[in-house]
RNA sequence: GGAGGGGUACCCAAGCGGUCAACGGGAUCAGACUGUAAAUCUGACGGCUCAGCCUUCGCAGGUUCGAAUCCUGCCCCCUCCA
C-alpha cells in the first residue's frame, strides 16, 4: 500500500496527529512501528467508546504494524485524574488477571490477535524504587502539570488536587519510554498525558512517539462521552437485539459521529449518505439501520444482525410480540392482583411502578390493554404480559401445592 | 492548630417550624406522534394490601401539638489562613 493510502486510513476520524511529519518519517522507515495504547484495568466491560480507539489500532495492524495493548494495572492504583475519584482501591493481582482476561477476550473482536502484544505496566513499574519515583517526579515541573486542562480548572476553582495525581501522566509517559513506543493513541482527553510521553522519551534520548488523539464518542444521551458509569453506553457484549435497539435510539444527528468513528464504510460513502439524508432522499432511519447492522455483525455475526433487524421491525413497526420472550412460572394459592404479578415477573421494579404503568396505559395482557387497577389474574392461567414496548414475559400462574 | 462552607430522593439542586413525599433541571420510564427505542409534545417518577396507609431529607438523640427546617452529640466532604 502506498504511503498516501496508508496515511489516508490513519487519518480517518482522528482528532489530532502530533506531529504529522514525524509520523511520515516513521512510516518511511519501512519497519513495523510499535503502536501503544493504554487501557484502564478497572472497567473490563468494553463498550463502543473504547472501540473507537481499537478500530484505529486495527487500522495500524492492517498496515502491518505492531500493537501494544497496555493494561495500566499500576496506574490503575492512581486513577486518571478526573477530579471525581481521587484515589482508587488498588486491585488485587487476581482482579487484574481476571479483568485482563475479559479485556482480551473482547478486544479481539476488533483487533488481530496475532499482531497484538498485551503488556502490563506493573511489569516495570513494580520494580521501581522510591528513589526512582522521585527521579521520575523531577522530570516535570508543577507549572507544566498545571497546564493540563483538568488540573488547571481544578486549581483555579479551588478544588483539591492530590499530589499523587501528578504521577499519573508521568507513569504513563514512562511506559512509552519502557516500550520505546513509536506512536501512542488515546482519546482527546489524553492529549496531555500522551505529550508527557514524548517529553520523557526525549529526555531518555529516544525518538519521540507520535501522538494521535481520537475524538471521544458521545453516548446515547447525546451529550456526554460514552461511559459505563454514566449508563449511556453500548457494550460490545450485549445481545444483538439490545445492541441493535440501542443503536437505533441514537439521535439522527449523532448518528453521523458514529459513522465517522465506528463504521468501516468508506468516508466517501458516508458523505454521500449524509447528502441524501439532508436532501430528504433517504429516511435517516434506514441509514441508521445500516449502521446498526454493520456493528451488530461486527460484534456478533451477519445472521444475528439480520434477525435483530427483523425483530425490531416486527416489534416496533407492527407492534407485534417478539418470539423469544422469557417464560416463567409463578405459584400462588389464589388469584393474583395484576400489579403483584408484574412485579413478581420482574416486569416492574415495584408494585407502585406496576400501578403507575397501568394508569399510564402501558400494560397489556395477550395484547389487550389493562385498565383496571384491581384486575386479578386467575389461577392456572397462561398469558403474555407486556409493560411498555419493550418488556415482555410469558407467565403461567399455578396453584401452589 | 484557627476560620468558614456543606451533607436533601438515581444525579445536580431548592427548601430553613406546619399547606413537604419535598420547587426546578438532568437521567429514566410511559403515552401520543413517526417509515426510528430520532426529534417533538404530554404525563409519571419512595414504598405498599394504592381514592387510603407507611417510611424518607448524613447518623443518633432532644425541644415542639407539629421538624428536612430549632437544639445537642457524632460521622463524612470541601475551602481559606497557619
Amino acid at each position: 500500500m502506498s504511503l498516501n493510502k496508508a496515511l489516508q486510513l490513519i487519518e480517518r476520524g482522528v482528532s489530532e496527529i502530533l506531529v504529522l511529519d514525524e509520523l511520515i518519517e516513521k512510516l518511511k522507515l519501512g519497519r513495523p512501528l510499535r503502536i501503544k495504547a493504554g487501557f484502564d484495568p478497572t472497567a473490563p466491560d468494553l463498550h463502543l467508546g473504547h472501540t473507537v480507539l481499537l478500530q484505529k489500532l486495527r487500522h495500524f495492524q492492517d498496515l502491518g504494524h505492531e500493537v501494544i495493548f497496555l493494561i495500566g494495572d499500576f496506574t490503575g492504583m492512581i486513577g486518571d485524574p478526573t477530579g471525581k475519584s481521587v484515589m482508587r482501591k488498588p486491585l488485587t493481582r487476581e482482579q487484574v488477571a481476571a479483568n485482563a482476561k475479559t479485556y482480551t477476550e473482547q478486544v479481539f473482536k476488533v483487533l488481530d490477535r496475532e499482531k497484538t502484544r498485551v503488556r502490563f505496566n506493573s511489569e516495570w513499574m513494580d520494580k521501581k524504587s522510591a528513589a526512582d519515583m522521585i527521579m521520575l517526579a523531577s522530570r516535570q515541573t508543577v507549572a507544566r502539570m498545571l497546564e493540563r486542562d483538568d488540573f488547571s480548572k481544578r486549581y483555579q476553582s479551588g478544588q483539591a488536587i492530590a499530589i499523587h495525581e501528578f504521577m499519573y501522566p508521568l507513569v504513563q509517559g514512562q511506559d512509552s519510554v519502557e516500550l520505546k513506543a513509536d506512536v501512542e493513541l488515546g482519546g482527546t482527553d489524553q492529549k496531555f498525558n500522551l505529550l508527557i510521553g514524548r517529553e520523557l522519551q526525549k529526555q531518555a534520548g529516544q525518538s519521540q512517539q507520535v501522538v494521535i488523539t481520537m475524538p471521544l464518542l458521545v453516548g446515547l444521551d447525546g451529550v456526554q462521552k460514552m461511559s459505563k458509569s454514566l449508563g449511556n453506553h453500548i457494550g460490545i457484549n450485549e445481545p444483538p437485539n439490545e445492541m441493535f435497539g440501542k443503536l437505533m435510539s441514537v439521535s439522527d444527528e449523532l448518528m453521523w459521529d458514529y459513522f465517522d468513528l465506528l463504521s468501516d464504510l468508506p468516508a466517501a460513502d458516508v458523505a454521500e449518505l449524509k447528502c441524501r439524508a439532508e436532501a430528504g432522499e433517504e429516511n435517516p432511519r434506514n441509514i441508521k439501520v445500516k449502521l446498526a447492522q454493520e456493528l451488530v455483525a461486527r460484534f456478533h455475526d451477519q445472521a444475528a444482525a439480520a434477525s435483530a433487524l427483523a425483530d425490531f421491525e416486527t416489534r416496533f413497526k407492527q407492534g407485534a410480540i417478539p418470539d423469544d420472550i422469557p417464560e416463567l412460572v409463578l405459584s400462588s394459592n389464589q388469584a393474583m392482583p395484576i400489579a403483584a404479578l408484574l412485579k413478581a415477573a420482574g416486569l416492574t421494579a415495584s408494585t407502585s411502578e406496576a400501578m403507575r404503568m397501568i394508569k399510564q396505559n402501558a400494560v397489556k395482557i395477550d395484547g389487550e390493554r389493562v385498565q383496571d387497577l384491581k384486575h386479578e389474574v386467575a389461577l392456572d392461567s397462561d398469558h403474555v404480559y407486556q409493560v411498555g414496548k419493550r418488556k415482555f414475559a410469558k407467565v403461567s400462574l399455578k396453584r401452589s401445592a
